[in-house]
DNA sequence: CGTTTATTTAAGCAAGTACTTAAATATAAC
DNA sequence: GTTATATTTAAGTACTTGCTTAAATAAACG
């Protein structure tokens, strides 16, 4: 990436370094939401969170049986998700319960919303 | 995935059949939002729909400059958000301008306001 | 202790992602 | 028509993802 800069006459110089400015101002928060949304934008993640966000709490037994897939399948997601801390884990004798994170499900809580009211379509 | 049941003495039939019944009957949503969240969890793609959400519109040349990347990349990103309807695209004479889907920005509009005011270390 | 139960982890692999470079398309201006 | 501008697309490639199967931890209990 050297000689691609926008050449048009149009162009607006103000507007992009504007931009510029905001984007390098903002980067470490592109970082964090992106980082968080990626996890939440694959459809087995996404349903095991909103599944703890209904449930309080869930062991990856349970997860495995509501969705249909192997332990260890699951048992990877959630560590991805325990990993970035979406969700936290706590022992009970051999059993691991799992639950939301009280931080993301500040920021998710809008999306659990409106999927549970299974509002989607009519909302976008 | 067959012999994977959840045995464990336990485990509460109730609860994971409810659950089952839920994600089944929000399956559709479930694919919809993972695939709209798929998109944004890009750190790239997530910067583009911030651009356009504050700017209003802009062309591959603009956020090319703003990104500091290569149009061609930029463009493959834009293709994407436009085939899942996550943007539009409106050709003024060679240049073609992108702006956000009204539809989709209603759902992103949340996230945008934490991020427009820096305050996702605050908030999480 | 050894066995059962609950779970994680390691290795392997097919499929997908995000970029690069080079070629193609489309409109405007000469 | 030819050339310049704005953009997309195609092909190639290194890297990542999400699963599978099999082996490894870890606690409970005889």
């Amino acid at each position: 990436m050297d000689n691609n800069s926008c050449i048009r006459q149009q162009a607006d110089i103000k507007q992009i370094n504007r931009c510029k400015d905001r984007v390098s101002e903002l980067n470490g928060s592109f970082d964090y939401l992106s980082n968080g949304l990626e996890l939440a934008g694959n459809n087995v993640r996404l349903k095991i969170l909103f599944l703890l966000y209904e449930e309080k709490r869930l062991c990856v037994c349970d997860i495995s049986d509501i969705l249909g897939m192997t332990i260890s399948a699951v048992s990877q997601h959630l560590r991805k998700l325990k990993d970035r801390k979406l969700i936290e884990a706590e022992r009970e004798a051999q059993t691991i319960f799992y639950s939301l994170a009280k931080e993301y499900e500040k920021m998710l809580n809008p999306f659990f919303k409106i999927l549970g009211e299974n509002k989607i379509l009519e909302t976008i």
